[in-house]
DNA sequence: ATTATTGTATTAATTATATAGTACAAATAT
DNA sequence: ATATTTGTACTATATAATTAATACAATAAT
């Protein structure tokens, strides 16, 4: 479970705040497949924000195949594996790189410099 | 000199679609260093918005070094190396790559797969 | 010097975003 | 069956972002 935060000084919304902690949750392994989040109610007490606030941020998770959510019992970590053929999930990734490439040559990066960037990115998940 | 184009439906605002267009133009080697763009005026003439909406796009171009205005005689595409701090430089590929990696793990990828798809997009380049 | 051309500044109106208040609907537990 | 717990939907409000209308100021051309 996650010792949910808001820091309203950063400028970013709280339900990106909630989305972002969840996120970093699973990718850090502090929250697992499967697992029960706080209700919406519950969350929102804590953080001391509209239920509204809360369910906006799940809401975004569950599109995204993120979060199962499950009206009367809850809102758990996705248990199903994202349903992309071999196919769709290479195309999907040959775009996604392309078009952040373009971005990131636009500003004078190199792929190397990208590369390197990301590879801290991963030391500082794990 | 480009062939400026905006689309309303995309959502993305047209100050903004200027700016991108301006920064691929250079990237893409359309536009050469020192070229004069169009004025304020023209070119919100030919995108029928107002004249405030090219000013905007040009101001943050200018406030990030690439363009070079001259009330009075026009907005070029600065001579100048841009001039970013080694501190600056790596805000901004932090910026950059952590926006990406939130697309790339809504997906489901892992920082490996894009890395290691990266690599591959380097060695097609060469 | 005067006029035309260029970007700038100020203000207003519109639109989008973020959050909250409150009522509703579905699932579960009893 | 009914009450409780859960997420959802609808509405309102405040704030920020976007675009526009219009007047101003600096430069260049004559």
């Amino acid at each position: 479970m996650i010792n949910f935060v808001l820091d309203p000084k950063t400028g970013t919304p709280f339900y990106r705040q909630i989305i972002d902690q969840i996120r970093f949750g699973i990718a850090s392994g502090k929250l697992e497949i499967g697992e029960q989040l706080p209700t919406v109610r519950s969350l929102a007490v804590e953080l001391k924000v509209n239920l509204n606030t809360v369910a906006k941020a799940y809401k975004e998770l569950e599109i995204q195949n993120i979060l199962d959510t499950h009206q009367g019992s809850g809102t758990f970590i996705n248990k199903n594996e994202i349903i992309l053929t071999e196919k769709e999930k290479q195309a999907k990734i040959q775009d996604i790189c392309r078009e952040f490439m373009t971005i990131a040559f636009s500003y004078g990066f190199t792929i190397d410099e990208i590369i390197h960037e990301l590879q801290n990115h991963n030391q500082h998940e794990n």
